[in-house]
DNA sequence: AAAGTTTTGGAAGGTTTTGGCAACAATTGC
DNA sequence: GCAATTGTTGCCAAAACCTTCCAAAACTTT
């Protein structure tokens, strides 16, 4: 990759997350941190972003950034990277994926980068992270918008993903106990059975916050336990 | 293949992917990096294309530029805002609407407000404008997002609006003539049509560059002449 | 068919970019 | 307010890249 396309990238990338460290963009790109560095001086040159301690942020905000959980996702933030980065080795090069909304899935999409080219999704946030991509093929649920949380849900929502198929699903829930994962939204569990009909594995994605806990609503009825392990 | 072949091919691959590494594009029409240099000389000599360290880039990134969306366009922005407002102004209040991608009915729909609760739409930047608010049901078609427009097309996106109804569609195109109003793309297209189908009032929604113009493809076949005027 | 012209692919040498390292500055935790 | 941690700057060697040149191949002209 050359410099001009890395910077575009990293210029993208930072007007959808509003803010990024050094290291995390290194990643994304895939150079060394002294090369983010120097580009970061050029973009910081072109008036596009601003560099802070640590990392830059983008000038023009982006507008997902309206969407609540990615401001209140300030705590925990480390854990959910390191979530997301355990979570995306998981999935296989040249994979199509589901992926559900929230916080913990929005950073598993974040470290997919190109490992895979198509992404069946009903998050929004998820949708701007890669809709300038040409490198993917993001394939958004139709739906209502869930105010806030940027969710398509509704009928019209399950019915996208009981007619499509993935590899992978890549799930988060609200809580987990010996009997079973759950999540707090009637009309979330609704999708996220649909989304595990028509994938050949599925992946919840749960912190540790939520070990243990019973969420207020719907058990969810599924035979796969599978457990995405972050280390403390 | 000869020289020009050769190097039209070039252009044509860089206005799609944006950026090259001289290797690939090596590797895309078959010669030796050798050549492709020389082929990126006489190109950018053209000031078609930008040559790069270890690449190219194109210079017109998109052939259909007007479509490339960017919601901190400056390009005749006043009459954009303008036409906006003009064209919320016919809209009832209470009425549903359906809304289409483009700047041109982005701008329509930052003037809605609390004007209408019900939105269909297929473009993400309308989406997310709404996206946050508890005042306004949106309903978000299916489909794949075109790349840098972020809009949703595909036969998903197609059946969503040949499902649903509104009072009122909102839509742009790319040119119109005494033979009808035109757009650029086949995709969006076949869109429009079901947008049409579905709507009891349709508005076209163009900026005065677009008058007597015909674009590249498609004319647009439709019954109706509804135009929304913006004063100079 | 032979000579001349243009184009192509590759190699040598100079230039830019990159990644890591050490010294310095800022921030955090106590 | 001080030590520890973390981030930054400047620098250097290595790698990647570009330019220039040359010989071979392909095409034209005679």
């Amino acid at each position: 990759m050359q410099a001009e396309e890395r910077q575009a990238k990293i210029e993208a990338y930072l007007q959808r997350s509003e803010f990024a460290s050094l290291e995390e963009l290194a990643q994304h790109v895939g150079v060394s941190t002294s090369t983010v560095r120097r580009d970061l001086a050029t973009l910081e040159a072109g008036k596009t972003i601003r560099r802070t301690h640590g990392g830059a942020r983008s000038l023009q905000p982006s507008k997902s950034d309206e969407f609540v959980f990615n401001v209140r996702d300030t705590h925990q933030v480390a854990e959910k990277e390191r979530l997301g980065e355990a979570c995306a080795a998981l999935i296989q090069p040249g994979q199509n994926v589901i992926i559900d909304s929230g916080t913990t899935c929005f950073h598993v999409a974040k470290r997919l980068d190109d490992k895979v080219a198509q992404i069946i999704t009903n998050s929004l946030p998820v949708a701007n992270l890669f809709s300038a991509s040409v490198r993917h093929e993001v394939h958004l649920s139709g739906g209502v918008i869930y105010p806030r949380l940027g969710t398509l849900v509704g009928p019209h929502a399950v019915e996208t993903f009981s007619r499509m198929h993935a590899d992978v699903a890549i799930l988060s829930g609200s809580g987990i106990s010996s009997e079973g994962i759950y999540n707090s939204h009637a009309l979330i569990v609704d999708i996220q059975r649909a989304m595990m009909a028509g994938a050949a594995k599925v992946i919840f994605c749960l912190d540790h916050t939520k070990f243990g806990r019973r969420s207020t609503f719907f058990p969810q009825c599924c035979p796969i336990r599978v457990v995405c392990e972050s280390p403390k």
